[in-house]
DNA sequence: TGGTATTGCGGCGATTTGCCGCATACATGA
DNA sequence: TCATGTATGCGGCAAATCGCCGCAATACCA
């Protein structure tokens, strides 16, 4: 990372956001902070060269965002950073044209450096142990919640649980690894 | 109801390639299995309309197979299927081209829609319900379960939960397939 | 034969689930 | 405009489950 970067931050959580826009300023970039989507969209005047998204923007998902936002600058890199993580959202950003998504927490080194990268890493090595039953538990949600649009009594009626529960389930975080 | 497609399959697992194989063979696909990476490069006479790849083949990672698949069949379409899902790993695998990737165990209708193949019928075909969690969780456990020999205190380990609750688990599912 | 690992199982407190109700919000159509 | 159906958020409570402890009975190997 050499010259120092326009940066837009967009998370609900405001005390995150400044934190984070913080750090980032200490490395020498400038940074600038959305709470809500259309915040994000607002500032046009100039081009960013990089945005930090969160996937939950108060009501609407911040992978909505993506396609507005490299329409209104071109080349911006887009990161994708939260706390409810999970392959399908992950795989639906990327698709959408993100360079990365990263579970939180995360440090600023390693959001920086995911942001500097581009191509795809064969090298990956797979995880040496199975998912957890929660975490399997995450993604199966995940992934039935998205087909149908975040619709959560469909989603619990698809999957025969009680909505409580499922609503339960989706306000805790995901299990580590 | 389009033209049936020429499928590779790659999995280490034989047994679960020739049965995934076999199901998209009855669905009216011309399907090829490969154990290795090396087999899966090997037949090229014909092009693939789509590949279903493990993440784990033996050493090496399935990944590296996307570039030599794509530069091999122009248009192939690639799935990543694995016991061994993670954010990571998903992304990586976007990055380089996969049009989806799915976690085990996924069914053969959900593989065949990740791969694009039902979308022309989705509104007529009415919505397969999804696996339930106690069934999705079910799946898992014997699937790791197998891996370590049937060993129970190992199992535990691996999936990072107590031997005694997954004990309880597996008294409570007396047999049922 | 001693050391190590696995297994089955009872029990107890903490957590989670299933299910109820109620209030709010948002469409659609009479 | 107002009913109606549906989606959502949330408190609460009894019942079920989980996490974790201990203990005894094998199983395996040097």
């Amino acid at each position: 990372m050499s010259a120092a970067w326009r940066i837009l931050v967009v998370d609900d959580d405001a005390v995150f956001a400044d934190t984070l826009a913080c750090a980032l300023g200490r490395r020498g970039h400038e940074v600038v902070v959305a709470n809500t989507g259309e915040e994000a969209l607002a500032d046009s005047t100039r081009p960013f060269h990089a945005a930090i998204l969160d996937l939950r923007l108060g009501t609407d998902s911040g992978l909505r965002l993506i396609p507005f936002l490299k329409a209104l600058h071109p080349g911006i890199r887009i990161l994708l950073l939260t706390g409810y993580a999970s392959i399908a959202t992950a795989v639906e950003a990327i698709k959408l044209g993100a360079v990365h998504y990263l579970p939180k927490p995360a440090g600023v080194d390693e959001i920086l450096q995911a942001l500097g990268r581009l191509e795809g890493d064969a090298d990956a090595r797979p995880p040496d142990a199975p998912m957890s039953l929660d975490r399997l538990e995450w993604e199966h949600i995940q992934k039935v919640l998205a087909e149908h649009d975040g619709n959560l009594s469909a989603t619990a009626r698809a999957l025969k649980m009680h909505r409580r529960t499922l609503q339960r389930k989706l306000a805790k975080h995901p299990v580590r690894a």
